[in-house]
DNA sequence: AACCAGTGTTAACGTGTGTTAACCGATTTT
DNA sequence: AAAATCGGTTAACACACGTTAACACTGGTT
Protein backbone atom coordinates (compact mmCIF):
# COMPACT_ATOMS: atom_id res chain seq x y z
CA UNK A 1 0.00 0.00 0.00
CA UNK A 2 1.33 3.38 -0.99
CA UNK A 3 1.40 5.98 1.49
CA UNK A 4 -1.14 8.84 2.07
CA UNK A 5 -0.54 11.96 1.07
CA UNK A 6 -1.47 14.46 4.28
CA UNK A 7 -0.86 18.09 4.17
CA UNK A 8 -0.04 19.90 8.00
CA UNK A 9 0.36 23.48 8.84
CA UNK A 10 1.49 24.19 12.44
CA UNK A 11 3.56 27.23 13.06
CA UNK A 12 5.47 25.75 15.61
CA UNK A 13 8.10 23.98 14.77
CA UNK A 14 8.84 21.57 17.27
CA UNK A 15 5.45 20.77 17.71
CA UNK A 16 4.98 20.39 13.64
CA UNK A 17 8.08 17.96 13.40
CA UNK A 18 6.95 16.00 16.40
CA UNK A 19 3.68 15.34 14.65
CA UNK A 20 5.24 15.18 11.22
CA UNK A 21 7.44 12.01 11.89
CA UNK A 22 4.94 10.36 14.61
CA UNK A 23 2.58 10.54 10.99
CA UNK A 24 5.36 9.47 8.90
CA UNK A 25 6.25 6.01 10.85
CA UNK A 26 2.26 5.24 10.28
CA UNK A 27 1.89 5.42 6.87
CA UNK A 28 1.75 9.61 5.66
CA UNK A 29 3.33 11.20 3.29
CA UNK A 30 3.42 14.40 5.23
CA UNK A 31 3.99 17.68 3.73
CA UNK A 32 5.21 20.28 6.63
CA UNK A 33 3.65 23.97 6.14
CA UNK A 34 4.32 26.75 8.47
CA UNK A 35 1.79 28.92 7.71
CA UNK A 36 -1.51 29.34 6.32
CA UNK A 37 -0.34 31.04 2.53
CA UNK A 38 2.28 28.13 2.08
CA UNK A 39 -0.55 25.50 2.89
CA UNK A 40 -2.79 26.76 0.52
CA UNK A 41 -0.38 26.73 -2.33
CA UNK A 42 1.33 23.34 -1.19
CA UNK A 43 -2.57 22.18 -1.48
CA UNK A 44 -2.61 22.99 -5.20
CA UNK A 45 0.94 20.96 -5.99
CA UNK A 46 0.43 18.23 -3.61
CA UNK A 47 -3.02 17.02 -4.30
CA UNK A 48 -3.00 15.43 -0.44
CA UNK A 49 -6.27 13.19 0.93
CA UNK A 50 -6.61 14.68 4.25
CA UNK A 51 -5.37 18.24 5.40
CA UNK A 52 -4.69 19.42 9.18
CA UNK A 53 -4.79 22.88 9.88
CA UNK A 54 -3.39 24.45 12.60
CA UNK A 55 -5.99 27.45 13.51
CA UNK A 56 -4.08 30.29 14.24
CA UNK A 57 -0.86 30.72 11.83
CA UNK A 58 0.91 33.29 10.46
CA UNK A 59 0.02 34.87 7.53
CA UNK A 60 -3.71 32.83 7.13
CA UNK A 61 -5.52 31.47 9.93
CA UNK A 62 -6.87 27.79 9.68
CA UNK A 63 -10.17 29.04 8.91
CA UNK A 64 -9.75 31.16 5.92
CA UNK A 65 -7.30 28.13 4.32
CA UNK A 66 -10.13 25.98 4.71
CA UNK A 67 -12.99 28.39 3.38
CA UNK A 68 -10.48 28.72 0.30
CA UNK A 69 -9.94 25.44 -0.28
CA UNK A 70 -13.45 24.25 -0.25
CA UNK A 71 -14.30 26.26 -3.04
CA UNK A 72 -11.96 23.73 -4.79
CA UNK A 73 -12.88 20.60 -2.97
CA UNK A 74 -16.43 20.11 -0.88
CA UNK A 75 -15.09 16.57 -0.24
CA UNK A 76 -11.43 16.59 1.19
CA UNK A 77 -11.57 15.68 5.35
CA UNK A 78 -9.95 18.72 6.89
CA UNK A 79 -8.94 18.51 10.61
CA UNK A 80 -8.35 21.53 12.61
CA UNK A 81 -5.98 21.92 15.66
CA UNK A 82 -7.36 24.74 18.15
CA UNK A 83 -5.25 26.04 21.31
CA UNK A 84 -7.96 26.51 24.32
CA UNK A 85 -8.72 30.18 23.41
CA UNK A 86 -11.12 29.24 20.57
CA UNK A 87 -14.50 29.78 21.09
CA UNK A 88 -17.12 27.50 20.73
CA UNK A 89 -19.25 28.63 17.94
CA UNK A 90 -16.46 29.13 15.93
CA UNK A 91 -15.38 26.22 15.77
CA UNK A 92 -19.30 25.11 15.59
CA UNK A 93 -19.54 26.22 12.47
CA UNK A 94 -16.59 24.00 10.62
CA UNK A 95 -18.18 21.29 12.28
CA UNK A 96 -19.99 19.89 9.09
CA UNK A 97 -19.17 18.36 5.92
CA UNK A 98 -15.52 16.93 6.14
CA UNK A 99 -14.29 18.57 8.79
CA UNK A 100 -13.66 17.99 12.28
CA UNK A 101 -11.26 19.47 15.10
CA UNK A 102 -8.87 18.57 17.97
CA UNK A 103 -8.33 20.60 20.67
CA UNK A 104 -4.53 21.28 22.10
CA UNK A 105 -2.81 19.49 23.88
CA UNK A 106 -3.57 16.78 21.71
CA UNK A 107 -1.62 12.73 22.05
CA UNK A 108 -0.72 11.63 18.65
CA UNK A 109 -2.93 8.61 18.79
CA UNK A 110 -5.99 11.31 18.97
CA UNK A 111 -5.06 12.69 15.96
CA UNK A 112 -4.80 9.30 14.51
CA UNK A 113 -8.34 8.32 15.23
CA UNK A 114 -9.77 11.30 13.87
CA UNK A 115 -7.23 10.72 10.71
CA UNK A 116 -8.57 7.40 10.33
CA UNK A 117 -12.38 8.17 10.73
CA UNK A 118 -12.59 10.80 8.61
CA UNK A 119 -10.09 8.89 5.95
CA UNK A 120 -12.45 5.79 6.04
CA UNK A 121 -15.76 7.66 5.17
CA UNK A 122 -14.00 9.61 2.19
CA UNK A 123 -12.69 6.61 1.11
CA UNK A 124 -15.91 5.50 0.83
CA UNK A 125 -16.89 8.19 -0.81
CA UNK A 126 -14.58 9.14 -3.54
CA UNK A 127 -11.94 6.72 -3.83
CA UNK A 128 -9.59 8.40 -6.38
CA UNK A 129 -11.11 8.06 -9.58
CA UNK A 130 -13.08 4.92 -9.58
CA UNK A 131 -15.81 4.83 -7.96
CA UNK A 132 -17.73 1.59 -7.31
CA UNK A 133 -21.71 1.52 -8.11
CA UNK A 134 -23.04 -1.15 -7.65
CA UNK A 135 -21.85 -3.46 -9.93
CA UNK A 136 -20.53 -0.83 -11.85
CA UNK A 137 -17.15 1.26 -12.09
CA UNK A 138 -17.61 4.82 -12.81
CA UNK A 139 -14.20 6.16 -13.96
CA UNK A 140 -15.56 9.66 -13.41
CA UNK A 141 -12.10 11.27 -14.83
CA UNK A 142 -12.46 9.51 -17.76
CA UNK A 143 -16.12 9.76 -17.99
CA UNK A 144 -16.85 6.04 -18.75
CA UNK A 145 -18.80 3.57 -16.79
CA UNK A 146 -17.76 -0.30 -16.91
CA UNK A 147 -20.39 -3.24 -16.02
CA UNK A 148 -18.23 -6.47 -15.99
CA UNK A 149 -16.99 -6.79 -19.52
CA UNK A 150 -18.44 -3.68 -21.39
CA UNK A 151 -17.75 -0.30 -21.30
CA UNK A 152 -19.99 2.63 -22.03
CA UNK A 153 -18.49 5.84 -22.51
CA UNK A 154 -20.59 9.13 -20.73
CA UNK A 155 -20.65 12.22 -21.70
CA UNK A 156 -19.43 15.11 -19.97
CA UNK A 157 -22.94 16.22 -18.53
CA UNK A 158 -24.06 12.77 -17.82
CA UNK A 159 -20.49 11.94 -15.83
CA UNK A 160 -21.08 15.14 -13.70
CA UNK A 161 -24.64 14.14 -12.84
CA UNK A 162 -24.14 10.32 -12.13
CA UNK A 163 -21.06 11.73 -9.76
CA UNK A 164 -23.28 14.36 -8.06
CA UNK A 165 -25.95 11.97 -7.52
CA UNK A 166 -23.05 9.71 -6.16
CA UNK A 167 -21.89 11.67 -3.65
CA UNK A 168 -24.88 12.65 -2.22
CA UNK A 169 -26.20 8.53 -2.80
CA UNK A 170 -28.81 7.43 -0.68
CA UNK A 171 -30.07 10.50 0.07
CA UNK A 172 -32.40 12.98 -1.74
CA UNK A 173 -30.36 15.52 -4.05
CA UNK A 174 -32.30 18.36 -4.52
CA UNK A 175 -33.56 19.60 -8.29
CA UNK A 176 -32.55 22.98 -7.60
CA UNK A 177 -29.29 22.35 -6.34
CA UNK A 178 -28.60 20.06 -8.82
CA UNK A 179 -29.46 22.68 -11.91
CA UNK A 180 -27.55 25.37 -10.26
CA UNK A 181 -24.68 23.70 -9.79
CA UNK A 182 -24.23 21.68 -12.88
CA UNK A 183 -26.70 24.21 -15.19
CA UNK A 184 -26.02 27.12 -14.16
CA UNK A 185 -29.45 28.30 -13.47
CA UNK A 186 -33.05 26.70 -12.26
CA UNK A 187 -35.83 27.06 -14.82
CA UNK A 188 -37.89 25.43 -17.09
CA UNK A 189 -36.21 24.48 -19.91
CA UNK A 190 -32.53 23.68 -17.42
CA UNK A 191 -35.02 21.45 -15.51
CA UNK A 192 -36.74 19.43 -18.89
CA UNK A 193 -32.69 19.14 -20.08
CA UNK A 194 -32.00 17.26 -16.19
CA UNK A 195 -34.87 14.85 -16.53
CA UNK A 196 -33.67 13.43 -19.82
CA UNK A 197 -29.93 13.31 -18.76
CA UNK A 198 -31.94 11.04 -15.51
CA UNK A 199 -33.20 8.83 -18.06
CA UNK A 200 -30.36 8.35 -19.90
CA UNK A 201 -28.61 7.53 -17.14
CA UNK A 202 -31.28 5.02 -15.84
CA UNK A 203 -31.05 3.54 -19.29
CA UNK A 204 -27.24 2.94 -18.69
CA UNK A 205 -27.31 1.56 -15.33
CA UNK A 206 -30.29 -0.95 -16.10
CA UNK A 207 -27.77 -3.31 -16.12
CA UNK A 208 -27.89 -3.91 -12.13
CA UNK A 209 -31.11 -4.29 -10.55
CA UNK A 210 -30.00 -3.48 -7.29
CA UNK A 211 -29.24 -0.07 -8.56
CA UNK A 212 -31.84 2.88 -8.95
CA UNK A 213 -32.51 6.64 -9.54
CA UNK A 214 -36.06 7.26 -7.67
CA UNK A 215 -37.52 10.07 -7.77
CA UNK A 216 -39.16 12.37 -5.14
CA UNK A 217 -41.82 14.18 -6.44
CA UNK A 218 -41.14 18.26 -6.11
CA UNK A 219 -37.87 17.97 -4.68
CA UNK A 220 -35.25 16.32 -6.63
CA UNK A 221 -33.50 12.49 -6.95
CA UNK A 222 -31.91 10.08 -5.10
CA UNK A 223 -29.33 7.25 -6.20
CA UNK A 224 -29.85 3.84 -4.53
CA UNK A 225 -26.80 1.41 -4.42
CA UNK B 1 -37.51 15.49 12.17
CA UNK B 2 -37.56 13.33 14.79
CA UNK B 3 -34.94 13.41 17.94
CA UNK B 4 -32.05 10.65 17.87
CA UNK B 5 -32.08 8.18 21.06
CA UNK B 6 -29.23 8.30 22.61
CA UNK B 7 -27.66 6.35 25.34
CA UNK B 8 -25.27 8.27 27.72
CA UNK B 9 -23.59 6.36 30.51
CA UNK B 10 -21.79 9.04 33.04
CA UNK B 11 -21.42 8.32 36.50
CA UNK B 12 -20.27 11.75 37.83
CA UNK B 13 -24.14 13.16 38.08
CA UNK B 14 -22.87 17.13 37.48
CA UNK B 15 -21.69 16.20 34.23
CA UNK B 16 -24.38 13.76 33.22
CA UNK B 17 -26.84 15.69 33.87
CA UNK B 18 -25.41 19.11 32.13
CA UNK B 19 -24.44 16.73 28.89
CA UNK B 20 -27.78 15.56 29.01
CA UNK B 21 -29.53 18.72 29.12
CA UNK B 22 -27.27 20.22 26.43
CA UNK B 23 -27.93 17.21 24.18
CA UNK B 24 -31.63 17.35 24.47
CA UNK B 25 -31.74 21.05 23.44
CA UNK B 26 -30.10 19.74 20.14
CA UNK B 27 -32.85 16.97 18.71
CA UNK B 28 -30.98 14.34 21.12
CA UNK B 29 -33.33 12.04 22.76
CA UNK B 30 -31.29 11.17 26.19
CA UNK B 31 -31.15 8.26 28.16
CA UNK B 32 -28.94 8.70 30.88
CA UNK B 33 -27.45 5.94 33.09
CA UNK B 34 -24.86 6.38 35.88
CA UNK B 35 -22.97 2.54 35.36
CA UNK B 36 -22.30 0.33 32.81
CA UNK B 37 -24.98 -2.34 33.85
CA UNK B 38 -27.45 0.32 33.62
CA UNK B 39 -26.25 1.00 30.61
CA UNK B 40 -25.73 -2.47 29.13
CA UNK B 41 -29.53 -2.91 30.09
CA UNK B 42 -30.80 0.07 28.72
CA UNK B 43 -29.30 -0.84 25.49
CA UNK B 44 -31.46 -3.26 24.83
CA UNK B 45 -34.55 -1.67 25.91
CA UNK B 46 -33.98 1.94 24.06
CA UNK B 47 -32.07 1.14 21.32
CA UNK B 48 -29.64 4.14 20.76
CA UNK B 49 -28.67 5.22 17.44
CA UNK B 50 -25.94 6.15 19.16
CA UNK B 51 -23.85 5.08 22.56
CA UNK B 52 -21.81 7.99 24.56
CA UNK B 53 -19.68 5.79 27.22
CA UNK B 54 -17.40 6.98 30.30
CA UNK B 55 -14.46 4.60 30.16
CA UNK B 56 -14.34 4.51 34.60
CA UNK B 57 -17.64 3.74 35.59
CA UNK B 58 -19.17 1.51 38.31
CA UNK B 59 -19.91 -2.23 38.05
CA UNK B 60 -18.48 -2.05 34.70
CA UNK B 61 -16.11 -0.01 32.53
CA UNK B 62 -17.16 1.58 29.28
CA UNK B 63 -14.80 -0.97 27.52
CA UNK B 64 -16.53 -4.02 28.29
CA UNK B 65 -19.73 -2.44 28.16
CA UNK B 66 -19.22 -1.78 24.59
CA UNK B 67 -17.29 -5.44 24.10
CA UNK B 68 -20.88 -6.77 25.16
CA UNK B 69 -22.68 -4.20 23.10
CA UNK B 70 -20.88 -5.50 20.08
CA UNK B 71 -21.62 -8.54 19.81
CA UNK B 72 -25.12 -7.90 19.45
CA UNK B 73 -24.20 -4.79 17.16
CA UNK B 74 -21.23 -4.46 15.47
CA UNK B 75 -22.07 -1.17 13.81
CA UNK B 76 -23.51 1.12 16.32
CA UNK B 77 -21.13 3.78 16.91
CA UNK B 78 -19.72 4.89 20.03
CA UNK B 79 -18.15 7.61 21.52
CA UNK B 80 -15.92 7.28 25.00
CA UNK B 81 -15.29 9.80 27.31
CA UNK B 82 -11.84 9.30 28.75
CA UNK B 83 -9.97 11.24 31.83
CA UNK B 84 -6.61 12.22 31.79
CA UNK B 85 -5.13 9.29 33.46
CA UNK B 86 -5.96 6.39 30.58
CA UNK B 87 -3.10 5.18 28.65
CA UNK B 88 -3.07 5.73 24.58
CA UNK B 89 -2.73 1.93 23.90
CA UNK B 90 -5.80 1.18 25.63
CA UNK B 91 -7.57 4.02 23.53
CA UNK B 92 -5.76 2.69 20.30
CA UNK B 93 -7.58 -0.42 20.54
CA UNK B 94 -10.64 0.99 20.76
CA UNK B 95 -10.00 3.62 17.50
CA UNK B 96 -12.02 0.97 14.74
CA UNK B 97 -15.39 0.53 13.94
CA UNK B 98 -18.42 2.64 14.43
CA UNK B 99 -15.90 4.34 17.44
CA UNK B 100 -14.29 7.25 18.73
CA UNK B 101 -13.42 9.14 22.22
CA UNK B 102 -13.29 12.22 23.52
CA UNK B 103 -10.65 13.22 26.11
CA UNK B 104 -12.17 15.10 29.30
CA UNK B 105 -12.80 18.40 29.64
CA UNK B 106 -14.16 18.75 26.54
CA UNK B 107 -16.57 21.32 25.52
CA UNK B 108 -20.41 20.36 24.41
CA UNK B 109 -19.30 21.46 20.70
CA UNK B 110 -16.65 18.68 20.64
CA UNK B 111 -19.22 16.19 21.60
CA UNK B 112 -21.36 17.29 18.81
CA UNK B 113 -19.04 17.49 16.32
CA UNK B 114 -17.89 13.58 16.64
CA UNK B 115 -21.43 12.49 17.28
CA UNK B 116 -22.74 13.70 14.08
CA UNK B 117 -19.81 12.54 12.34
CA UNK B 118 -20.42 8.80 13.54
CA UNK B 119 -24.19 9.55 12.33
CA UNK B 120 -23.72 10.57 9.19
CA UNK B 121 -21.16 7.49 8.51
CA UNK B 122 -23.82 4.95 9.90
CA UNK B 123 -26.96 6.88 8.26
CA UNK B 124 -25.32 6.24 4.84
CA UNK B 125 -24.52 2.20 5.57
CA UNK B 126 -28.05 1.70 7.21
CA UNK B 127 -29.88 2.76 4.09
CA UNK B 128 -29.91 -0.56 2.34
CA UNK B 129 -32.29 -2.05 5.05
CA UNK B 130 -34.91 -4.41 3.94
CA UNK B 131 -37.76 -4.38 5.77
CA UNK B 132 -39.98 -7.46 6.94
CA UNK B 133 -44.16 -6.79 6.87
CA UNK B 134 -45.57 -10.28 7.22
CA UNK B 135 -45.12 -11.84 4.29
CA UNK B 136 -44.14 -8.73 2.38
CA UNK B 137 -40.43 -6.86 1.72
CA UNK B 138 -40.37 -3.61 2.08
CA UNK B 139 -37.30 -1.82 0.72
CA UNK B 140 -37.58 1.55 2.28
CA UNK B 141 -35.08 3.02 0.17
CA UNK B 142 -35.86 1.91 -3.20
CA UNK B 143 -39.64 2.64 -2.17
CA UNK B 144 -40.13 -0.93 -3.56
CA UNK B 145 -42.61 -3.75 -1.68
CA UNK B 146 -42.40 -7.56 -2.69
CA UNK B 147 -44.65 -10.33 -2.19
CA UNK B 148 -42.87 -13.37 -3.23
CA UNK B 149 -42.44 -12.78 -6.98
CA UNK B 150 -44.13 -10.09 -7.83
CA UNK B 151 -42.62 -6.31 -7.04
CA UNK B 152 -44.74 -3.09 -6.69
CA UNK B 153 -43.58 0.33 -6.86
CA UNK B 154 -44.54 2.73 -4.11
CA UNK B 155 -44.37 6.22 -4.64
CA UNK B 156 -42.68 9.06 -2.01
CA UNK B 157 -45.64 9.02 0.23
CA UNK B 158 -46.83 5.55 0.02
CA UNK B 159 -43.28 4.46 1.03
CA UNK B 160 -42.94 7.22 4.11
CA UNK B 161 -46.03 6.64 5.27
CA UNK B 162 -45.96 2.67 5.66
CA UNK B 163 -42.31 3.23 6.64
CA UNK B 164 -43.97 5.38 9.75
CA UNK B 165 -46.75 2.43 10.15
CA UNK B 166 -44.06 -0.10 10.66
CA UNK B 167 -42.14 2.13 12.88
CA UNK B 168 -44.83 2.31 15.45
CA UNK B 169 -46.53 -1.26 13.69
CA UNK B 170 -49.01 -2.74 16.46
CA UNK B 171 -49.53 0.45 18.00
CA UNK B 172 -51.52 2.83 17.35
CA UNK B 173 -50.13 6.13 15.45
CA UNK B 174 -51.38 9.38 16.18
CA UNK B 175 -53.38 11.14 12.71
CA UNK B 176 -51.94 14.30 13.79
CA UNK B 177 -48.39 13.11 14.65
CA UNK B 178 -48.18 11.11 10.91
CA UNK B 179 -49.93 14.35 9.14
CA UNK B 180 -47.60 16.69 10.89
CA UNK B 181 -44.59 14.74 9.83
CA UNK B 182 -45.00 13.72 6.77
CA UNK B 183 -47.27 16.46 5.42
CA UNK B 184 -46.25 19.81 7.48
CA UNK B 185 -49.32 20.57 8.60
CA UNK B 186 -52.83 19.52 10.20
CA UNK B 187 -55.52 20.55 8.12
CA UNK B 188 -58.83 19.15 6.50
CA UNK B 189 -57.84 18.77 2.99
CA UNK B 190 -54.49 16.96 4.16
CA UNK B 191 -56.41 14.43 6.36
CA UNK B 192 -58.44 13.63 3.62
CA UNK B 193 -55.72 13.04 1.69
CA UNK B 194 -54.03 10.85 3.92
CA UNK B 195 -56.79 9.33 3.94
CA UNK B 196 -56.61 8.38 0.24
CA UNK B 197 -53.29 6.73 0.84
CA UNK B 198 -54.02 4.79 3.70
CA UNK B 199 -56.63 3.26 0.74
CA UNK B 200 -53.51 2.79 -1.43
CA UNK B 201 -51.77 1.35 0.88
CA UNK B 202 -54.13 -1.33 1.98
CA UNK B 203 -54.76 -2.56 -1.94
CA UNK B 204 -51.05 -3.27 -2.16
CA UNK B 205 -51.10 -4.64 0.70
CA UNK B 206 -53.87 -6.83 0.41
CA UNK B 207 -52.05 -9.99 -0.44
CA UNK B 208 -51.32 -10.91 2.63
CA UNK B 209 -54.48 -11.21 5.03
CA UNK B 210 -52.73 -11.52 8.58
CA UNK B 211 -51.14 -7.52 7.93
CA UNK B 212 -54.01 -4.87 8.36
CA UNK B 213 -54.20 -1.05 8.63
CA UNK B 214 -56.79 -0.66 11.15
CA UNK B 215 -58.31 2.68 11.93
CA UNK B 216 -59.22 4.32 15.80
CA UNK B 217 -62.01 6.32 15.59
CA UNK B 218 -60.53 10.20 16.06
CA UNK B 219 -56.80 8.91 17.42
CA UNK B 220 -55.35 7.56 14.20
CA UNK B 221 -54.07 4.31 12.75
CA UNK B 222 -52.44 1.22 13.58
CA UNK B 223 -50.39 -1.44 11.35
CA UNK B 224 -50.98 -4.98 12.29
CA UNK B 225 -48.43 -7.77 11.57
C1' DA C 1 -16.83 24.64 -48.06
C1' DA C 2 -19.27 20.45 -47.34
C1' DC C 3 -19.66 16.74 -44.43
C1' DC C 4 -20.01 14.06 -40.29
C1' DA C 5 -20.22 12.43 -35.50
C1' DG C 6 -21.10 13.63 -31.04
C1' DT C 7 -23.38 16.40 -27.57
C1' DG C 8 -26.88 19.05 -25.31
C1' DT C 9 -31.38 21.52 -25.74
C1' DT C 10 -36.07 21.87 -27.10
C1' DA C 11 -40.44 19.99 -28.39
C1' DA C 12 -44.18 16.88 -28.17
C1' DC C 13 -46.60 13.41 -26.18
C1' DG C 14 -47.36 9.99 -22.62
C1' DT C 15 -47.41 8.41 -17.79
C1' DG C 16 -47.34 8.80 -12.76
C1' DT C 17 -48.20 11.20 -8.50
C1' DG C 18 -50.54 13.85 -5.04
C1' DT C 19 -54.50 16.78 -4.04
C1' DT C 20 -59.18 17.82 -4.16
C1' DA C 21 -63.95 16.79 -4.71
C1' DA C 22 -67.89 14.02 -4.41
C1' DC C 23 -70.50 10.45 -2.62
C1' DC C 24 -71.18 6.96 0.68
C1' DG C 25 -71.51 4.12 4.97
C1' DA C 26 -70.45 3.68 9.79
C1' DT C 27 -70.32 5.52 14.27
C1' DT C 28 -71.23 8.79 17.68
C1' DT C 29 -73.79 12.81 19.46
C1' DT C 30 -78.04 15.55 20.00
C1' DA D 1 -84.62 9.25 14.86
C1' DA D 2 -82.13 13.06 13.13
C1' DA D 3 -77.91 15.30 12.80
C1' DA D 4 -73.16 15.65 12.93
C1' DT D 5 -68.74 13.64 12.46
C1' DC D 6 -65.26 10.62 10.84
C1' DG D 7 -63.34 7.79 7.72
C1' DG D 8 -63.56 4.64 3.00
C1' DT D 9 -63.53 4.81 -1.61
C1' DT D 10 -63.51 6.34 -6.30
C1' DA D 11 -62.72 9.52 -9.77
C1' DA D 12 -61.32 14.04 -11.70
C1' DC D 13 -57.79 17.09 -12.00
C1' DA D 14 -53.37 19.71 -12.23
C1' DC D 15 -48.92 19.21 -12.58
C1' DA D 16 -44.24 16.87 -12.17
C1' DC D 17 -41.73 13.74 -14.44
C1' DG D 18 -40.57 9.94 -18.34
C1' DT D 19 -39.49 9.11 -22.89
C1' DT D 20 -38.55 9.68 -27.61
C1' DA D 21 -37.28 12.17 -31.40
C1' DA D 22 -36.19 16.28 -33.82
C1' DC D 23 -33.30 20.08 -33.73
C1' DA D 24 -29.21 23.18 -33.22
C1' DC D 25 -24.62 23.57 -32.15
C1' DT D 26 -19.78 22.28 -31.85
C1' DG D 27 -15.42 20.78 -33.41
C1' DG D 28 -13.02 17.84 -36.37
C1' DT D 29 -12.26 15.61 -41.12
C1' DT D 30 -12.07 15.43 -45.97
Amino acid sequence: MSKIPLLLAEDEPALGQIVKESLETRDFDVTLCTDGLQALQSYTNRNPAIIVLDVMMPKMDGFTVAKEIRKLDDTIPIIFLTAKSQTADVVEGFSIGGNDYLKKPFSIEELIVRINNLLNRSLEQKNADTLKIGEYIFEFPKQVLRFRENTQNLTHREAHLLFHLYKNKNQVLDRSLILKKLWGDDDFFNGRSMDVFITKLRKKLKEDPTISIVNVRGFGYKLIC
